[in-house]
RNA sequence: UGACCCGUGGUGUAACGGUAGCACUGCAGAUUUUGGUUCUGCCUGUCAAGGUUCGAAUCCUUGCGGGUCAACCA
């Protein structure tokens, strides 16, 4: 559709710093000039817009430099994973649009080697065996500031540690009694690099290898192994891992003899104003049920963003557009808003709905009369067609689109004004009812039979609404979704409070709304503009009597800006 | 008071020693049967001080500010 305009936007855009040092590699030929990343999500959570970040990252520097990108489960903690989130993550990965071919892996998969990694260590001296508790081992490492001291276990013999690893690895011993460590530097200003844990005892199921293992690697001594056996040639990976990455390196020093090495590159992670990214925190949000789960549509999660009627293309163009850098920054929600509004205009039909209905009566207007009116679908896209929607005399507009008496900027109706209805006739307001709270119920117009729509006779009007009929439209459940935290900073609590506290009551309004008739047969996750209101997408709790939609994003309203 | 990383408009992100650009936001205007879209214009920036250089956002030094690291989590 605009693939020139989207090749050109790629050859004049500048390169972030991970793209130079790739070409900086391939043009050094460094591991054959291969490119191949991959995608490396913990299973135990669901994924969200920072994720959406690095899984564009990765796999879209593969695609760029006719690399490969792996998606590799990191499950090394069967404590904390789970198959249900496994599935999820693929859906996810699948929906942006990446595809890992048949390169699908898991940290578990390479277990056996990882073991045999480890004896190695062991046989050359450089891990030992400590039967000390996580408690006193902690002590031990001391402070970033000062050294720490030497496990007394440091220097057992080969055959000592052989035979304790073996009897961690059949059972022997109970969860926490022993670890495995690597022998480093327990002075090193680089507190990983202290004698790390390289395998704990857990007797636990894995999802994958079931019993079979009761010692499990940890992250460290999996990951760049990991990346190692893959073929990994860039390991790309958040700025909190930068300090690991002498352990990753030490580890790959000692083990492997080949030439090829992976290289681990940080960047930084994603922060969203007016969002919470951390999975404790989004659990947090979904355990105390202040949202309905994972992919509550107020969720910055991809499930979430999905409900709520994001598209993957919005999701891509906004990872594209905060750019990689190695500092931490925080991206105004509006740039995502943007995005959403940008793809949606484009592909989006339009149609009416009104939220908060006002009964307008076309006084001179036949009473038997109706007249399917053709209105354009989208007028973004010359080949959207058109449709048809019923017009009589018995109209719904929206409330907020009459003022008893209003200012001179305002365009819409009023008592003697004229406005257009939109692909229908210029009707003028000549009366109104009240009810004995001085509620508006119902206004009395005349229409202009001269003025409809394409019959090339038309006055100038300032203001255009949107209207559907009384006896044709269809009721719909209509969930208005804002922001979940008031605060720009979410973590930003008044007098230590956290992130609960900020939390926007606002953020849910269902109302009932009426809708034009040719939308009954919708299904979930059709999308639609409702004209002058926003972008909105049909939700999976609607049933065959009533549908049921969630507002993605409002459009854009210079009116309501202009009276803040 | 250790090590490592990072400081460019309001928010992000470019400029590989040579005109500080782009996007979002904001403001103003044009077009518009969506107060939408589109188009035009404008506002606002190199953390500070020294040094190197014909020339510094870029290199060096110091300072200041921010971040990360002390799970048998990833």
């Amino acid at each position: 559709m605009n693939t020139s305009n989207e090749h050109k936007e790629e050859s004049t855009r500048s390169k972030n710093f991970l793209e130079m040092i790739i070409e900086n590699d391939i043009q050094k030929g460094k591991n054959e000039g291969r490119v191949h990343t991959r995608f490396p999500p913990e299973p135990n959570g669901y994924l969200h817009i920072g994720h959406a970040k690095s899984i564009c990252l990765n796999f879209g520097l593969a695609e760029k430099y006719n690399g490969k990108c792996n998606l590799r489960f990191d499950d090394t903690n069967p404590t904390k994973e789970e198959e249900e989130y496994v599935n999820s993550i693929m859906e996810d990965v699948r929906w942006l649009g990446f595809d890992w071919e048949d390169r699908l892996f898991y940290a578990s998969d390479y277990f056996d080697q990882l073991y045999e990694w480890a004896v190695k260590l062991i046989k050359d001296g450089k891990a030992y065996v400590d039967d000390q508790s996580s408690d006193v081992i902690s002590e031990q490492r001391g402070v970033p500031t000062r050294p720490g001291v030497e496990s007394p276990y440091r220097n057992r013999s080969v055959e000592e540690n052989m035979d304790l690893f073996h009897r961690m690895k059949s059972g022997e011993f109970p969860n926490g009694s022993h670890v495995l460590r690597a022998k480093i530097d327990m002075a090193s200003p680089n507190m990983h690099m202290r004698d790390p844990v390289l395998y704990r005892i857990m007797h636990a199921r894995h999802h994958r290898t079931g019993d079979k293992w009761c010692i499990y690697p940890m992250y460290d001594f999996a990951h760049g192994q990991s990346d190692y056996l893959e073929g990994i040639t860039h390991s790309i990976c958040t700025l909190e891992f930068e300090i690991h990455r002498p352990l990753y390196d030490w580890f790959l020093d000692n083990l492997i003899e080949t030439d090829y090495r992976p290289r681990q590159h940080e960047f930084a992670r994603l922060n969203l104003s007016y969002t919470v990214m951390s999975k404790r925190k989004l659990l947090e949000l979904v355990n105390e049920k202040y949202v309905s789960g994972w992919d509550d549509p107020r969720m910055p999660t991809i499930s979430g963003l999905r409900r709520r009627g994001f598209t993957p293309e919005s999701i891509r163009n906004f990872a594209d557009r905060v750019g990689v850098a190695k500092r931490e920054n925080v991206i105004d929600v509006g740039l995502l808003e943007f995005s959403v509004r940008e793809h949606l205009n484009k592909v989006a039909p339009r149609i009416f709905a009104v939220l908060d209905p006002l009964k307008v009566i076309l006084t001179n207007y036949p009473e038997d009369k109706t007249e399917d009116l053709v209105l354009e679908n989208n007028p973004e896209d010359t080949e959207g067609g058109t449709r048809v929607v019923p017009f009589s005399r018995e109209l719904y507009i929206e409330r907020d689109d009459f003022m008893e008496d209003p200012p001179n900027k305002f365009f819409r109706l009023g008592p003697g004004r004229e406005v257009r209805l939109k692909g229908a006739y210029i009707i003028k307001c000549e009366d109104f009812k009240k009810d004995e709270n001085g509620n508006i119920t119902e206004l009395y117009c005349t229409y202009d039979p001269e003025t409809k729509s394409g019959s090339g006779v038309s006055r100038k009007v300032k203001g255009t609404l949107h209207w559907v009929s009384v006896n044709h439209c269809i009721d719909a459940e209509i969930r208005i979704y804002d922001r979940l935290f008031k605060n720009e900073d979410p973590d930003d609590g008044e007098d230590g409070k956290d992130f609960k506290s900020n939390l926007n009551p606002d953020s849910l309004k269902v109302v009932n709304g009426k809708i034009e008739p040719g939308v009954k047969e919708a299904r979930p996750q059709d999308k639609f503009q409702f004209q002058r209101l926003g972008y909105f997408c049909v939700d999976p709790d609607s049933t065959g009597d009533k549908l049921v939609f969630n507002r993605t994003v409002t459009l854009r309203d210079t009116w309501n800006r202009m009276n803040k």
